[in-house]
DNA sequence: ACCTGAACACCGTTCAAGT
DNA sequence: ACCTGAACACCGTTCAAGT
């Protein structure tokens, strides 16, 4: 048998690839055997050569995405680290927003989060900070990217193309059932450069305030 | 023909309810029409007539959570508020871990969602807040109790049986691999008590302050 | 008006069979 | 050693049929 066109041997990276190409396009419903198979140019049942099932396919899946995000250099101050942290992962969530729906399905933090884990703790201990504040400090932000581009995502416009305005305006929000809501957004636009996307790095700061100021009275 | 013993009539309502049990049991992936069919000794077909297909029953159960977290107090403070907010919403997702994961495939902020940010945004104006200043308040707030409850249920044990540590004996982090963590994860353990689920008021709290911070300074 | 059975095009997965 | 076809028990949904 000679080696057909556009058919290279199958392979644990491959079909991981192939996955994500697949949620990147379908959402994490899209991602079937049959569909990444058919990625491949291959039958579905030819991926259990490679891996054991569908969900262990998932946790590969899950560890290919959070492995993307960097890990802060080691001479960054803490403010930093913990920023750089923040942003490389709402990037990455952002590119692929179905890694948060696995989130919760997933079990188990993979190698990827322990080696961030053990690098933040390393930042954060080397400036002062308590297990328990450094503990506190990156759960904390952790948790608000997360929720944020989690709330992001569910938004009926792109933040990326602030449409925010002709949003609001097609959803005509009812004055007298949400006046305090219509009126805020009033303000918001009157501006007229309001972006919902600018709050990440507002709460974000509101964050870091937060934690050096709690730094500083420890 | 007579009514049969257990089999009342269908409603939509019924159908939510069944759902939500299914899901309560099974997570959302049980949701399916054949299995709420069978919660209610039916056929998945009979549904149909209720609801117009799965999806719109999925809409329909994301409203059904987010309806029972608490609209805070009129006269609360603007700390109060945001509190009451926060702990109201982690108590309804920690019951019903499934709601976040379908946060990020539900479309559009619904009725129960609108109520909220309108009672919001009147308590933060009262209490000075700006439009920008009260929208970051919320977003951040509400970003962070979503991502810390979706932390949380990845957790490979249960944060209110505090076997935190138990779980850290058995994984055996390799300390020459993970050094930073290894020292965190024992200094936080030797104090004897601690437990996950308290970081989320520690990290509520650095966030009000945040919060607070930027007010009296705007 | 409301419920159902059969049917269709999909799933994940097993297993025996091909090369 | 690697890939596949047929099969099984599941999905969501349609449609004609029952009461």
């Amino acid at each position: 048998m000679v080696a057909m066109p556009g058919k290279e041997r199958l392979s644990k990276e491959r079909i991981i690839d192939a996955a994500a190409r697949v949620a990147d396009r379908g959402g994490i419903n899209a991602v079937t055997m049959r569909q990444v198979g058919s990625e491949l140019g291959v039958e579905a049942m030819s991926l259990y050569h490679h891996v054991s099932n569908k969900d262990a396919l998932l946790n590969e899946l899950s560890e290919w995405l959070f492995r993307k995000i960097q890990i802060p250099n080691v001479d960054a101050r803490w403010r930093d680290a913990l920023s750089e942290r923040a942003h490389s992962a709402s990037e990455v969530l952002r590119a692929h927003p179905w890694g948060l729906g696995m989130l919760e399905s997933r079990p188990q933090p993979g190698q990827s989060q322990l080696r961030h884990y053990d690098s933040m703790m390393g930042r954060l201990s080397e400036a002062g900070f308590s297990a328990t504040l450094a503990t506190t400090a990156f759960a904390t932000v952790d948790a608000f990217v997360f929720g944020f581009v989690l709330t992001e995502s569910t938004l009926p416009f792109d933040p990326a193309t602030g449409a925010e305005q002709e949003y609001a305006d097609e959803v005509g929000l009812d004055e007298s059932e949400f006046p305090h809501l219509a009126r805020t957004l009033g303000d918001l636009f009157s501006s007229g450069h309001y972006s919902f996307g600018d709050e990440f790095s507002a709460g974000l700061t509101i964050l870091l305030d937060g934690i050096e100021r709690r730094l500083l009275g420890e």
